[in-house]
Parts: structure tokens; C-alpha cells; sequence
DNA sequence: TATTATTTTGTAATGATTATCAATTACAGA
DNA sequence: TCTGTAATTGATAATCATTACAAAATAATA
């Protein structure tokens, strides 16, 4: 955790921006929360809880650096707002999601399964990709055994 | 293009929806502008253009019915509006889409490059895979060829 | 034709995000 | 340490895409 935040720190260091109380509290609640996929609101929320005093321009502000560096990837699941979601320790590529219609739970996949569609896109399309988004959409494991218990097709 | 239009009148129908002079002239726009990724407005003002008496309020509506019966699919590119894309015809699963960081310009794939991820997925996650979305961010050909020329890195 | 359900329109309301600006804080040089 | 400058913050107003609403129009039904 602190490791995360010292490599962090330094990331923004190397842009010349600073660590401020406000940024580091908004980091820690992402860390603290890397398996959610938090919207700015809910950052915000959180984040008044250890720091009252934050405020809900601050928290957009930080995200949106935090977007440049790459820190964080800003992602749409569609709903009317964005999310936040921390890139995974030295990861190149923003992770896969598995989004269930059933129950609305997101699910990650870190694993990077993409590589050699990415050959074919560079070779066949001639772009030279450097990140990608993935989501599948479709019936989460609960979602399925409880269709199989109850008949319940929808 | 007839063709089409007649097929997506008796979709709605089957769900006993009318192709109303107004959901037919913003269908007749998609229809037309299918390479492009129009905003409910682009759409709006393309409608416009023909049936100058249509509502904003009905073009959401329509690109709202539109969706859910999956003849487009709702995107969402990371600028602030939701964009409206036609399904190719017949297609089971939404194409993929390469998007240029350097022009904006977005490309369509619509070979489906996820046959073999998909099956992973399912095998290795127990995630029943309805349907997708990838989007490729990285150098279109064309910036790519213009970086070569002029030596912009950027 | 009378009745009812569907659809449309213009407009108001909503809600997430961004812009603004005065106040605070950090920083570099004297 | 003091001082001027740049960066950052917080409160709040503004923006803007989308949704909700209610009255009018249109279509379907009896
Ligand atoms: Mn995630
Ligand atoms: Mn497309
Ligand atoms: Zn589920
Ligand atoms: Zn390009």
C-alpha cells in the first residue's frame, strides 16, 4: 500500500506536481477500494470522511490528473456517470471487465487477453495500438446457478 | 437501404411498436450516416434537416427504443455524449472500433476478433458472454505515416 | 362516432461535470 | 526569515446532456 503510494508520489514528482494532503487522501480511499469501481461522488464521499474539509472540485480535479498519468482509467459502464478504476501494479494495458445484465456486478479480469488480436489489428489494420478497453457483457457465475435452481429464464 | 428499413419496421413490430413517420426519418439518418458515430443531437439536427417538426425529446426516445431492441448499440467514446451506432447486418455481437489518440479518428472492425477470448472467458471465468465492446486507442495509419514525414513524436 | 392507448412536442427539471475566483499554501530568491 | 510568485484548493455558479412532464395530436378499437 504505501509501496503503491511512494511509486505514485513519485509519478506525479516526475510531472512536478506535488503529493498535496488532498491528493494523497483521495489516492489512499482508491487503493483502499481497488476492487470497486467508485465514481467521483463516491471518491468524494469516502474520501470526506478521513479529510472533512476536501471538496467535490478538488476530488474531480485529482482524477483527472490522476487519468493523465495513468494512474487511473476513467471508465463508462454506461449509467449516467464515470468511474474510477486504478491500473493494476505495472500493468501496460487497462484490464478486461465482465459486467453481468442480471445483477449489475463487474468483475475483473487482469489477465491480458488481447495480445494476439492485437498482432492482427497492427498487421491487418495498420494501427499501432497502445491500450484497449474490453468489456463483456453477459451472466455472471451467481447469475447462471440461480437460473439453473430457479428456472427463472427472464 | 429499403431493405434494412423494412426489417427494423418489423422488429418493432414484433414488439408491437410503430415505425412512426418520425422514428422511420431517424432510422432513414442512421442509415445513412452509417460509417459515422452521431450524438442523439448530430442526429437530431440531421432529422431536422427532412422533418423539420420533430421533437429533440422524440429522437431520444426513438434511439432509446432503438437500443433496446438492439438495432444500435449505445457508445460511449469519453467525450460527454453518448453516441448511436447501427449494428451491421446480422451481426450477433457489436464491432470493434480503433480509435486515434493523435486525429480522433475512429475506424470500424467488423470481423469479430473475440471468437477464441470469448471461449476463454466462458472456460476460465464461468462468464456466460452475451455480447462486447472493444475499442483499440493508439496512432491511426494515417498519423502514423504523417510522423514519419515530419518527425512530430509528440 | 366515442373511447382509449400511443406517440409526439415543447419546455422545465435534473444531475454530472466544468469554470470561476477569492483564499490558502508551497516555493524560490533576497 | 521575509516577499513575491506560482500552484492548489474550496465554495459555488454555470454548462450541458439527458430525462421528466403535461398538454396536444395521432392511431387503434369498439
Ligand atoms: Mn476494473
Ligand atoms: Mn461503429
Ligand atoms: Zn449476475
Ligand atoms: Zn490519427
Amino acid at each position: 500500500m504505501e509501496h503503491r503510494l511512494e511509486r505514485i508520489k513519485k509519478q506525479l514528482h516526475s510531472q512536478s506536481y506535488k503529493l498535496t494532503p488532498q491528493r494523497e487522501a483521495t489516492v489512499r480511499v482508491l487503493l483502499e477500494n481497488e476492487a470497486d469501481h467508485l465514481s467521483a461522488e463516491d471518491v468524494y464521499l469516502l474520501v470526506k470522511e478521513k479529510a472533512p474539509e476536501i471538496g467535490l472540485a478538488t476530488v474531480y480535479r485529482t482524477l483527472e490528473l490522476l487519468s493523465e498519468l495513468k494512474v487511473v482509467d476513467k471508465i463508462n459502464f454506461g449509467d449516467g456517470v464515470s468511474r474510477y478504476d486504478l491500473r493494476k501494479e505495472g500493468a501496460e494495458h487497462f484490464h478486461h471487465h465482465l459486467v453481468c445484465t442480471e445483477c449489475g456486478a463487474v468483475e475483473e479480469i487482469e489477465e491480458d487477453l488481447l495480445g494476439e488480436v492485437e498482432k492482427i489489428v497492427e498487421k491487418d489494420w495498420k494501427f499501432q495500438v497502445k491500450d484497449h478497453r474490453l468489456t463483456f457483457h453477459g451472466i455472471c457465475k451467481v447469475c447462471q446457478e440461480i437460473t439453473v435452481k430457479t428456472g427463472t429464464s427472464k
